[in-house]
DNA sequence: CTTGAACAGCAGTCCTACAA
DNA sequence: TTGTAGGACTGCTGTTCAAG
């Protein structure tokens, strides 16, 4: 059997280069991509079409927290995808499997943890941290799968279109940064807007946002879940 | 799906004229 | 001198249609 292809999403060098470790560890054989914010990652999903698996970090630029997951899942359904992120309150781990991911490793996780989790989402299985019995979606939850799924519906374009805009950006800053002209920017953002159900360029920088992760829910006090090694 | 062009509508800015 | 109303202009946004 050829070696697995794995895409290390992470916009911080340092943990990057950890992550690939981690990776390397787990899967001696393993073809690392690296990509530092969303859009190297949907260059790396182009790049790699067959990738067994994609580590995604919540904060890259480019990303609105869950946003880029939600885009994968949509334009990459069958690309397995496992957060690693600083942030470890249940709530977010929560966010992530209801929005598709296949696994959640916390930054904290020892590198042997995070080698064990990779193995075994490789191996079908899925791996989150313990965070209680919850069975039922909250009210919040169901409305971020339904906007999780109209993101999924974006194509890539307009996926990157959308991202631009949540960032500040005038259409004519969006055509020079993907360079394109305004009338093909002012297409996509007619698009999203019908796909996102909203009436305007403000509501859909919102609704994108919906999905970001907030600073305050890293748990760095109060009670963690725990990995467990299987 | 992506791109570009034409068009209409809206909001902000600048300038001018006029009244208090 | 100051404040305000009105018009012209400009830039930005959003829609629609056509072509590759």
């Amino acid at each position: 059997m050829a070696g697995h292809a794995v895409i290390v999403a992470d916009d911080h060098p340092l943990f990057r280069s950890a992550l690939r470790g981690a990776v390397e560890q787990a899967l001696p054989d393993a073809q690392v991509t690296e990509a530092d914010s969303a859009q190297a990652v949907q260059a790396a999903v182009r790049m790699v079409p067959d990738a067994d698996l994609c580590t995604l970090d919540l904060r890259m630029p480019g990303a609105y927290g869950f946003s880029t997951l939600a885009f994968l899942r949509g334009n990459h359904p069958s690309l397995p995808v496992v957060i690693v992120s600083a942030v470890t309150d249940p709530s977010v781990i929560r966010r992530a499997e209801t929005l598709g991911a296949v696994g959640y490793i916390p930054k904290s996780a020892p590198p042997q943890v995070i080698a064990q989790s990779i193995q075994r989402v490789l191996a079908g299985d899925t791996a989150f941290p313990d965070t209680g019995a919850n069975p039922t979606l909250s009210p919040a939850e169901t409305a971020d799968q339904a906007l999780a799924e109209r993101i999924a519906s974006l194509t890539p374009q307009q996926f990157r279109v959308l991202t631009l805009l949540a960032d500040g950006l005038l259409n004519k800053q969006i055509a020079y940064e993907m360079n394109v002209t305004e009338a093909t920017i002012k297409a996509h953002v007619t698009a999203i807007l019908r796909k996102l159900k909203v009436s305007n360029r403000t509501a859909a920088v919102i609704a994108a946002r919906k999905l970001d992760v907030d600073d305050t829910e890293a748990g760095l006090d109060g009670a963690q879940p725990q990995m467990t090694a299987p």
